[in-house]
DNA sequence: TCCCGATGTATCGGCCCGATACATCGCAAC
DNA sequence: GTTGCGATGTATCGGGCCGATACATCGGGA
């Protein structure tokens, strides 16, 4: 799951490995809490042993506040890198259906076509459902054996779930009906973003550095 | 966070491993999937060797469509290990507050004074409220920079974050004029005393063994 | 100058998960 | 009656991920 997060994100541009945790805490919200160095580096050192991605002394892409001659390691995804992400990216086993699988795959929609959207909201939908019939059941049938705070912990969990059904609803009509995401506001205007109303078709055109 | 949850039910009552397993993806609702299998007869077999818990041949105490003479070895809390429960109810670290910790303190709330009930519920609001400004400041401040999904996925975590600490300010609330959960029904102030305001349904008549 | 906080890389022990392998029971089909 | 099968039930293993911890470097203020 890391894994593919982290190829998205060295696919937009080449990172370290502070920058890259920082990038990956913003980009994935609530569903995936901040990820641990302790998890981070390891899996860099797992990836590069793939050959997804390779290391690199301090770079001239890098911010501008930070100095150079640094132990800073950048890293860069590699051409079978890429292609590793699109595989992850398309394909979608049941770890990407719960929060944190689910919470990635959204995070790079906009470098997937419609179809795969559609697949992966619709298991969510799914995979939510299941858990709201599953609060229901409890609600109505065992009741009377649980106490009041584990019935109100039950009750937001399904409020919770309940409102998690809806929103992919009207994710998933407004796919079908080939519009982005509603939101509120403005949205897509990126320089380099070519999520479009109509165009069903190839997004992500995001290239390296010349 | 698992043996606070497994010296919970034990309480109740003595158990095998499967039902535990069943009864602990009920009682904790949404903030805690199902257990695997492969993180309970190890956390058992370690909370057997602490000494909180001693295990038993097959006991009359289990449900009735259960047949005896099998493998099945039924778990039972020690004094020790009630000790252990009551001090891990009490005392709040870090972890009682994410996802996870929250839902199992929370789930045992019958059994903890209000002062601690209070005081877990706060630090849970805290450490959303938190998450809710950095989804704020991500939504305003880097809204040009990312795309309309995950946007949307900000958006959509920031709804959730406000809605809980709704959710928690109400329960404060109520805990501070010493009411129970507002939801559906009233009941328990302190451990073992289900006596409500006017209980709609049966309050949870589960026992403590002598 | 000297320390301090932000930046930055890295490891270690341990929790927890999914996959897997077994054994036993109730029961229905043959 | 025995064969097969699904539900029940216990257990292990490899691996992902986490929190704590240890360092090392840099800019800037006391």
């Amino acid at each position: 799951m890391l894994e593919l997060a982290i190829l998205g994100l060295l696919q937009e541009t080449p990172m370290h490995g502070y920058e890259l945790r920082k990038e990956l805490a913003t980009k994935l919200g609530t569903f995936r809490a901040a990820i641990s160095y302790g998890t981070l580096y390891p899996t860099l050192k797992r990836l590069q042993t793939a050959g997804w991605i390779t290391e690199s002394a301090s770079d001239p892409t890098m911010i501008p506040p930070m100095t150079s001659k640094r132990g800073r390691v950048v890293y860069k995804i590699t051409a079978d890198g890429k292609e590793r992400f699109a595989d992850l990216l398309a394909q979608a086993g049941p770890e990407t259906y719960d929060d944190a699988g689910f919470g990635v795959h959204f995070a790079f929609f906009s470098r997937t076509d419609r179809a795969t959207r559609l697949r992966i909201l619709e298991g969510r939908r799914r995979r939510i459902e299941e858990r709201r019939e599953g609060l229901r059941d409890v609600l109505s049938r065992a009741a009377g054996r649980l106490d009041a705070y584990t019935l109100e912990l039950q009750r937001h969990g399904l409020d919770a779930a309940e409102r998690e059904v809806r929103w992919l609803e009207e994710l998933i009509t407004n796919e079908r009906s080939g519009r982005a995401p509603a939101g509120s506001g403005g949205e897509i205007d990126l320089p380099a973003e070519p999520l479009g109303d109509a165009p069903p078709e190839p997004p992500s055109p995001h290239q390296d550095r010349p």
